[in-house]
DNA sequence: TGGCAACGTTACGAACTGTTACAATCGAAA
DNA sequence: TTTCGATTGTAACAGTTCGTAACGTTGCCA
């Protein structure tokens, strides 16, 4: 989140271009309920918004949002006394924005959240992965994965049984619940919308592997 | 790896008479495939390349390559928080490039990290080859195998029965999962494959040898 | 040295998987 | 009820993998 339009607007394209998901709420009136509604994993806050104080936006938000927040602010020495005494703020960077360093600090600080498979190749830990069958939720770190009931279906199976090799005939049998024909794609479509949800790449998978001529694999990065 | 054709050629100079053994590869777009063939102890990535980002290539290393990678760089300032935030780079220099100080770094990271076998003339340790069945994955050393499902079925299998010749009926019962009808070929196909993948020259193999007239026999060379 | 059998390598096609587009279905809101 | 959106399966296409066939190379024996 971030106000400055011209320039605001080039440093998401450049965040975007290396393969994080952006949005720019250039109010700062709207800025909590746009949290609210994306839900984003990271947040990054202009302290020199127009309409309201950076601060009190962030104050707002660390109501009910637990993930990272970055700030960006042009004056430095009192604020990084701020941000750590009273917002508990995780990183904040001056203007004006080099966007290679911003990039760093929204890896970095995503790595350590909740790892950011797709950006982050091999350092670092992996982001844990929670289902909650009784609510049909799921968690991939503390970010809140939005499933559509079949692809939970289909990843609580897989993490039932990680580690060992899943047939087309046996999930479908007892995933989809009909018998497999030999020739239906179902399964792998299935597979290919969990693997994106999951950021995973179908090329070099940290989830879900497939294996030629017999079906799937499902591996949890941490073990 | 260094672009700067005329100092780069000096230094490397300078590197290898002192007993290491060094390799350039000039074009930055070449540098992700070249160490994958050569796999280094250590890569010098010189950040102003021409024709690639020095950074994408060091994330595109740092999907397999575990070593030690070493940037050089002529700005410093913002580029060390990068470093170390985004990449995780184990140490950087700034040009010009002073040839005893660069030596020196490169010595202690190797020492830091192999205790520096490999850039010895005679005592050579060969990598070691490790695998993992529930995860589908083989490392040779430090360099992550992209095996496909054939080959690591087969690997797998060499490994488990390392020291031991192996017949093509053998091979073929287990491994293929059909009677070997003695004139087939895809056994041999396989493990020419396999060897490409392992560095292993069908003259003089390290791994994989072939017993005329009976079938193959697996050898890890640390024993 | 020739001849033959065994082995290595390459090219190609069939089978397998990933991905996208589209249609059918369902549920909620108007 | 109608309509819109979301979900999910089906079909089609593209990329990858892997066995087969063909051919070249190596090694063994006379």
């Amino acid at each position: 989140m971030e106000d400055d339009e011209e320039l605001g607007s080039l440093v998401a394209e450049y965040l975007a271009d290396n393969g994080l998901q952006v949005e720019i709420v250039a109010d700062g009136a709207d800025a909590d309920a746009a949290a609210r509604s994306l839900s984003p994993a990271l947040v990054i806050l202009d302290l020199m918004l127009p309409n309201k104080d950076g601060l009190q936006i962030c104050r707002e938000l660390r109501v009910w949002y637990k993930g990272p927040i970055l700030f960006l602010t042009a004056r430095t020495g009192w604020i990084d006394e701020i941000v750590r005494l009273e917002l508990g703020a995780d990183d904040y960077l001056g203007k004006p924005v080099e966007p290679r360093l911003l990039l760093a600090r929204v890896r970095s600080l995503l790595r350590r959240t909740e790892g950011f498979a797709a950006a982050e190749p091999s350092g670092g830990t992996s982001p844990s992965l929670k289902l909650d069958p009784s609510k049909r939720t799921a968690h991939l770190g503390r970010r809140l994965l939005d499933l559509t009931d079949a692809e939970f279906d289909m990843l609580a199976y897989l993490q039932a049984h990680k580690g060992k090799q899943l047939t087309r005939e046996q999930l479908s049998r007892d995933v989809l619940e009909i018998a497999y024909d030999g020739i239906g794609r179902t399964i792998d479509v299935r597979m290919g919308r969990l693997r994106t949800k999951l950021g995973d790449d179908g090329k070099s998978p940290r989830w879900i592997k497939s294996i030629r001529g017999v079906g799937y694999l499902f591996v949890e990065p941490g073990d």
